[in-house]
DNA sequence: TGACAAAGTTAGCTAAGACTAACTATATTA
DNA sequence: TAATATAGTTAGTCTTAGCTAACTTTGTCA
């Protein structure tokens, strides 16, 4: 087994694992400068990082050189961007979040939320979106509640 | 209208406000030191936050005296809490965590939420804990579909 | 192939937020 | 009421994580 460099990852570092991982996965190679544009980031904050993530065993990295993940990065990032795909989810299709809001929403929540209570939202989203076997789909039903209490509301307001 | 000091807010700080107004809610009164116990932090670091609180225009704070929060920091800590309360009641709840670890998650989750998903979220609880009428209720079905899901997994794994 | 642009790095700075150790003020009590 | 314990503060340090500006390396194309 590896030794546990990455026990402990910042937000922040976990924010980087992620966005070589997407990048990685979409065009194959992870460029520095566009680590900085996804995360909204100077380049040389990305160098940084980046050396800290080759520190931890997480990150294949050489100067002037792509980057590429090591296995326990991958696996490390892998279920950060599980984690991060299921708030996601969560927020869309449960609760009727707009996506980019959601999107926003899931990054920043993802480093609070441990393995127990991210199993127990997965369990939960595929319990409700899968409900249409007893007879009753709870995602419209919630937007139809949500529609009436907006009703409510706007009556008790004026 | 107050000025917007307040406007961004660090999420530890959020943690030191939300304390005060807790123990103030509870004993009265806030001292540094139970600030400092509640949140796991040095007496040290409390003084700082609270410099910090009083310059934001939140907490009334003179050196050796007691601590308590200005108008505009009660409201400020008193949404913080809400949504506190909201987290964690949705983990308890409707997820079925247990408290201890619904309460540091919350607490972590928190800053991160803003007022439109949490708005959802105490929507959905609600919808969920409040379904008996429609004849069924959601939070013990989730119970059960969570039961027989470990049963097949055990099933899996033998 | 040499000049220039783009990408990446380095050095040095800043800010937040925590810590410890030492000091000061307040409270307790013999 | 003087000694002592407790609470709170201050000063100084550390770490994380960002930034800019200047420099180096790499890539492109006339």
């Amino acid at each position: 087994m590896a030794v546990g460099q990455n026990a402990e990852l910042s937000a922040s570092l976990e924010d980087y694992l992620e966005a070589i991982f997407n990048l990685a996965r979409e065009s194959n190679i992870a460029r520095s400068k566009d680590i900085a544009k996804l995360l909204g980031v100077s380049r040389a904050s990305v160098t940084g990082a980046l050396r800290i993530l080759k520190k931890k065993g997480l990150a294949n990295y050489k100067p002037y050189d792509y980057v590429t993940l090591t296995e326990s990065g991958r696996v490390a990032a892998a279920e950060i961007a599980r984690k991060h795909r299921i708030l996601k989810s969560f927020f869309i299709n449960v609760l009727g979040i707009e996506s980019d809001l959601a999107q926003q929403a899931a990054c920043r929540a993802e480093h609070a939320l441990g393995p127990g209570i991210i199993a127990k939202l997965m369990s939960f989203i595929e319990f409700v979106t899968h409900s249409g076997e007893n007879g009753h789909d709870l995602t419209e039903q919630f937007q139809e509640f949500c529609k009436n209490t907006n009703r409510e509301l706007e009556r008790t307001d004026a």
